[in-house]
DNA sequence: TATGTAGTCTTTAGCGTCGAACCTTTACTT
DNA sequence: AAGTAAAGGTTCGACGCTAAAGACTACATA
């Protein structure tokens, strides 16, 4: 017979109910409130993201090369950055930065040059194939987020962005820059 | 004078609302309602990570380890898994699982040796020391998060638990699994 | 003009992950 | 029994990231 249940458990993981429930069970001091809000906002940012990573995919695009057109866009017309901005938005190291261009540069996203005024500074600029790229995602990304919340009321939509902004706010509040570096991050 | 807004702007990025203000500015057809709960999601994740990552290093551990300590907890007692599990759990290959269990062997959170029972299979099993520091973290952790949600009243914290929770559903109902190995994911 | 110093990017070495090939043990088939 | 397929882990080669060291430019001071 296929054994039933050896010592390696079944695979199948717990869902969020469960979970919590575990959790209780194997720490006593839990508010099952709070471990609801934390874990639900946890997961849901992972299969966000699984869901998104697939269809960058389908563009021919990685998460990696998204960020940066995102953070070009993000920075208005021109469209440029120096790789240390970049990196601060992106939350790298300046030498992460650099290898991600050497690829961009390398497909056509963007292009990579010397500022005349200041020959220690690179300046990253957007192409049109790249600010094209980003308008295609931007179409199904935007599709994809009003699919996610078909079943919330404009007033619910409304309630669960406000209550997600204090969150935010704290957090960000909280963690001012106590490395100094990540501080800047997103 | 240290240059003032020469090609590569200034360092500081956007707020959450300025974000959305570019993006509606830089593609007219988003709807600011579901933008602000979509990355007000997402920052609110990172942000989470990265002080979840700090407090973890105080306690000598990094995120890595500390994801494997939770599942093998979540298994239940007596605390154990084998590799592919782990791996389906953690959203890894059965390869990055091989690796990080040599090094928490090392480290000494968790023994690793074959069924006796299926000679075929490999039990990872959390050590007292393992244990421990994922109690250690738990305290932590809950600390952390009841300080994060103290802003909201109980009856907040419901709503948006609930709120999130529906979204989780959508999602997790809409990719069952289009790939077959990431469905099981976390 | 020369020199120190700070700022900006790149280079280098090491680590963790992935995809794919490989090996071993178990289960099924005839 | 023997042979084949399937399942579970490990090994190998390549890639992307980090931390630390290096290279280059601009600016201040003497």
């Amino acid at each position: 017979m296929p054994d039933e249940q050896p010592s390696p458990g079944r695979t199948r993981e717990p869902t969020l109910d469960e979970q919590i429930a575990i959790y209780q069970r194997e720490y006593g001091d839990l508010d099952p409130q709070v471990e609801k809000v934390v874990n639900a906002l946890s997961r849901l940012d992972r299969r966000m993201s699984v869901a998104y990573g697939r269809q960058l995919a389908t563009l021919g695009l990685n998460q990696a090369e998204w960020e940066v057109l995102k953070q070009l866009v993000m920075a208005g017309e021109p469209y440029r950055l120096g790789p240390g901005a970049l990196a601060k938005r992106l939350g790298l190291t300046p030498a992460a930065v650099t290898h991600r261009m050497d690829r961009m540069v390398a497909t056509g996203l963007v292009t990579r040059e010397r500022d005349e005024n200041n020959r220690v500074r690179v300046i990253v600029e957007l192409t049109d194939e790249g600010r094209e790229k980003w308008l295609q995602v931007m179409r199904m990304a935007s599709a994809f987020e009003e699919d996610l919340l078909q079943d919330l009321s404009s007033e619910e939509r409304g309630t669960l962005g406000e209550l997600l902004t204090r969150l935010l706010r704290r957090v960000e509040d909280a963690q001012p820059d106590a490395d100094g570096r990540l501080s800047d991050l997103d």
